[in-house]
DNA sequence: AAAAACTACGAAAACCTTTTCGTAAATTGC
DNA sequence: GCAATTTACGAAAAGGTTTTCGTAGTTTTT
């Protein structure tokens, strides 16, 4: 089973290969007669044109890259699932990457990419990028570009996030609304520019608020996830034992370590220590006690980064230049029973 | 920055096009000094082959398709992972699709997937798909398929699964063991060869220790999620009261919903129902109580899919034909408070 | 010294599509 | 009836790489 060619239509024809091109892309100078007959001999032996050779001379391929930090992620499998969507309406592919979290292979991902002549990129950075010359590459070959969520605040290109600083602050404030004072905070990785920013909303929450930063209430979870926030639980307990009232973590899946650790020792949550995650998983609904956090709209962020992406491969298309957008998408504080 | 080719270097040296390209791949009949002075041109430009003119003249695009029903999944983004891992090891890319459980889509996919000359294609069937020409179509042109998790047993390709009966058999035998009688089942669609298997081996387990089979304590989850669980649960509890034993599920997000409205009702786990998921999602070792399930190692079923595919590419690539594999991974009973 | 073998390179075809340009033949206008 | 236009097609180049084959020029063999 061999795939149809346009020579072999056209020599069945006996026609010339240009002639059974244009009419098969309706050319106003091929004849409606011998338009008919290429296009039904084409449907009876299926022809689709070659992609290769299309992209050779088009240097296109209807083909996006897409480089995100981890794949088993509530918050990022929901995005790739919006970015899969939307490509899917325009009959674009994606190709899509893992960099674990690694910056070395980062690098070699995006020089991948470059080499397999995707028409753009969607990018969320590694927690150990801090160097963006890869970046500055995509640039230069003059590749649209969008980071989402895990974003370089100095990339000239465009930008989809989450007002990480905002989202932190609100939730402290409600904490603090609350009536608490002491509320412990579970960072992450001292990179990410999201770790940073969470920990200023966090921080500055408290100052407007008259409360006193206490460093010592501050723990590191740099991988962020179940075992660091168990740990750091029992680190918390070991050292303030229960004059703690509150605590908000980096990510849900950090609180939930806490929670699950504080179940084991009977500490009772909201009561002796209320918590709050950032993410809203799926699983913070479902756990006991079901844990606050702050929804992120990974949908919505998706759909913005692959929106704005087809915008700047459409205006590249036609040779127009647009600005860089910088989209900021709203969070929400999901309340449930751990605050 | 226009991306330098063979054509640039060839006449910036004074050579052919031929020469610099057998230079760059180390043919034999031409000079070292030449070869030299080749590889240094061409790395400080940079040069990379253009991906296009290659896959045209080769017929290969070192791509895979992958096809899945749906993302947010811990056991497929897990599966996802793997094969990321591994094809990213061989310089592959993989481009991934979601059907989204509709077959309509998934066909239109693995058109696309052909048409861009994939040289290889990974699938888990939808839910709804019982017809099977388009992955006879695959097979007709010579792509190697191999199919994983929902795998249709009759088309001829490579597969691998897990022995869903047995699985589940092992699991209901637990229970048995346990003293448990009365073994409730919310069983999944009707269509998917693994919801069938499930569902058979708890009914063979059931017979070969003496139980008779009754149907009125087998519920109906389609969709096999959370809200399925919960109102499955809610019916249980009212048809039956709590004169059952325990309850097994197609899946952990099913059981969680069940244990949430048992939780509520303050029903007690495991001491009035024993329950048991399948699938092991990380979820499951968070939530109260702590979920028994069957693991199924989606990361050791990702890398032998992955796997037998580069076996068939490598093989086809040689012109060898080689025999369809058909794995099965093995399952795990994973114990924990829930029983 | 002539024949044989080897070295090092280039021409050209093939992979397939798209589009520009050129040109016969048919048609229109006057 | 002749010039001007229109119609309908084909030739050819371009996109970039790979590989086969051909061939000058050099070296080795006898």
């Amino acid at each position: 089973m061999t795939k149809t060619t346009l020579k072999e239509i056209a020599e069945t024809l006996g026609l010339s290969i240009s002639t059974v091109s244009k009419a098969l892309k309706d050319y106003p100078d091929v004849s409606q007669q011998t338009k008919n007959k290429v296009i039904e001999l084409a449907e009876s032996l299926s022809y689709t044109p070659n992609a290769f050779a299309q992209s050779l001379r088009s240097r296109t391929s209807k083909t996006i890259g897409v480089i995100i930090p981890v794949m088993v992620h509530y918050f990022f499998s929901n995005i790739i699932e919006a970015i899969l969507k939307e490509a899917e309406s325009r009959d674009y592919m994606v190709i899509l990457m893992q960099s674990n979290e690694d910056y070395e292979l980062e690098r070699k991902q995006v020089d991948l990419l470059l080499k397999k002549g995707v028409d753009g990129i969607l990018m969320s950075l590694s927690n150990k990028t801090n160097n963006f010359d890869h970046l500055q590459k995509i640039i230069d070959y003059d590749i649209p570009l969008v980071l989402f969520d895990k974003i370089a605040k100095l990339v000239p290109c465009s930008k989809v996030s989450v007002d990480d600083i905002k989202a932190s602050y609100d939730a402290v404030q409600f904490l603090v609304n609350k009536g608490h004072k002491r509320i412990a905070y579970f960072r992450g990785d001292l990179n990410p520019q999201n770790s940073i920013d969470r920990f200023l909303g966090y921080k500055k929450a408290l100052e407007d608020n008259n409360i006193v930063f206490d460093p010592s209430l501050v723990y590191l979870c740099p991988v962020a996830d179940f075992k660091d926030g168990y740990a750091a639980a029992e680190k918390l307990i070991n050292d303030h034992g229960t004059n703690i009232d509150a605590l908000h973590c980096i990510t849900d899946l950090t609180a939930i370590g806490a929670i699950n650790y504080f179940n084991e020792k009977s500490i009772r949550i909201p009561e002796e220590i209320a918590v709050l995650g950032f993410s809203n998983w799926f699983m913070s609904s479902v756990i006991t006690p079901t844990l606050s956090s702050v929804e992120q709209n990974a949908s919505k962020m998706g759909e913005a980064s692959i929106r704005i992406l087809f915008d700047e491969m459409d205006a590249k298309q036609k040779g127009i230049t647009v600005e860089h957008q910088k989209i900021v998408i709203k969070t929400e504080l999901i309340l449930r029973n751990s605050c």
